[in-house]
DNA sequence: AATGAATGAGCTTTCATTCAT
DNA sequence: CATGAATGAAAGCTCATTCAT
């Protein structure tokens, strides 16, 4: 008994791994089809576009995030270990879905890729957000605009991946946490 | 009394202005030949491919980098001013050269991208490397490994350069110190 | 009580108006159906084809005409108002049914359109033909073949149509009187 | 030695062979290059678009018709030859010119195509233009608004070409003269 | 009988690359 | 050496038609 969405998922999914290997502009809906085992047609009667398809892929990564990111998370825990554990489950979630983080880079040719891609992270992050914003209040992080603060986090977090992703570090539990221990040294007053 | 290289050098400007502007997909050889003032032929007798133009346009870059990043420099400064003064220099030759940075963004749809670019920068980095080697052995400097200690340099510095050319911040000298200063937090011992 | 006919008319219905609006290769059997309110497949129950659609559309308006063209007809009546009664009967029709005059206009890209629409009047009017055979008789009419006649007299007609559905011109009584007695000048003795 | 038009032309006889066979909708633009003997990409060096190919031939064709129509015509003559002489260069124009006649049946779908035709025809019969008004001043001609006469004129010229190119009808010399002088007696006073 | 999701052939258009001049 | 007209493979997208429900 297939469901309806099983097309439109399939779409998705073919596109996600398709976007993630050979980049947007190496990939055609022809070889979306294919992957997802249905028509060209097909793909237009769910998205109006490449570019809507696209679109929805991002947006449909959007829920999943918040629920991964906050797991565990309580805003009553002292901030050091507030931020720890918002990061740790950054990591967790980045590296347990490489085939989004790929497709995350990717959004959109990539000038844009990154900065949507922080810009997700932020949103998915008002966690992250309310806990700068209150450290700083509290003299607990450095008066630094938000924006460079998202920068010391995010850029390491990100870089540290690509190079996990492409081999050149096998990224574990000790040297995330020596990676999450600095960044807090870096925002931390 | 034009010397041959002319119009390999006015095609590989013409590359890098165009595809930091519109990006690889968005810029056809017949719009470089174009804005090179040569015959889209011609682009063929000095490159075999497109793909080959890519990869020369990137590899003239090297060299004029460790120039830069290097002015000023003396291994006889204390550990936090060497640290200081590189990472300046690293910020001034990327705002100052725009349209590099542009493109070593879209180098390849930037899967590789960003990676490429760190390894460039690490590349032209042998200071980097030497200082935080010797940083590392003194204790001066977190013992992690190097390549993370890169993510944790360069990936803010990227990424912040980023947020300044998409106009989501206005890098100032102050912000740089800034940053600079939470980097080297993240840094030392 | 819906009776079967209903989705056939509907549908005959619903592509008259779209292609008198946007032409036969503006009007997906998709919007079709849409605007006949039925489902695409159910149009493919009752015409073969698309082709076999607009056939049957096209069958489907004589008929309608002759009551209209013959309305207040009488062969007692002198030649000359004999002709212009029925010009007049024409013009009425053709002005009232703006819809079925563009579909003519239509009907087959026009090549065939035209001449069709022609016929289609022809046939409709036996009426002139027999007015226009007798008068040739009588001596009062010229003696000029019969289709020739045809073009002389709905060749104005539909084009001055035309020109009042395009806003070139606005067609009102004592216009289409001067339009009527120019044609019965021209062919008459 | 071949021309540097010679590819252009080849493209526009092309395609006025295929629409004037096909129609516009009938006519891919693989269809015309093949036709053309050309390649495909080939068409868009010397055409934007197939819009603008369609459009250029049209205008290419407007220089023609005017010296065709207005060939031994003289401003002179009596205003009864004036008609006529411009009429039979226009029947003689557009029977010889078959193709063409064909073209400007499907310019643009049609339902603008006729009426275009009729402004070409007007706009390439400024002599009928100044014909018809000095008749109207001088009381030869009758007082209708000049797009109705022009109806009366090229209403039935077409329709008879349109006849005779479907073969139902053979003109003749004879015959177009019974039409000329017929449309003569429509406008005259 | 009625549906509409699924299909894929076919359309227009772009662009990296070649090659005769 | 340099050129740019010519090319055709390949792209994104539409829509008449089918068929399982």
């Amino acid at each position: 008994m297939t469901q309806p969405t099983d097309k439109r998922s399939a779409i998705l999914q073919a596109t996600l791994e398709l976007i993630s290997e050979n980049g947007f502009h190496g990939t055609p809906t022809s070889m979306i089809a294919e992957r997802a085992g249905v028509g060209v047609g097909t793909i237009y009667r769910y998205f109006k576009d490449k570019e809507e398809l696209i679109h929805a892929l991002y947006e449909e990564m959007e829920g999943k995030q918040k629920i991964y990111v906050l797991e565990g998370y309580s805003e009553e825990m002292p901030f050091r270990e507030r931020f720890v554990h918002l990061c740790r489950n950054v990591y967790r979630y980045l590296m347990a879905n490489r085939l989004e983080f790929c497709f995350l880079e990717q959004y959109f040719d990539s000038p844009y890729g990154v900065t949507k891609m922080k810009q997700k992270l932020e949103s998915a992050s008002e966690p992250f957000h309310s806990l700068v914003e209150s450290g700083k209040k509290q003299q607990v992080i450095k008066d630094i605009p938000l924006i460079l603060l998202y920068s010391l986090i995010f850029g390491p977090i990100i870089n540290s991946i690509k190079d996990h992703n492409s081999g050149l570090l096998e990224l574990n539990e000790t040297l995330i946490e020596q990676v999450i221990g600095a960044m807090w040294d870096a925002i931390k007053r």
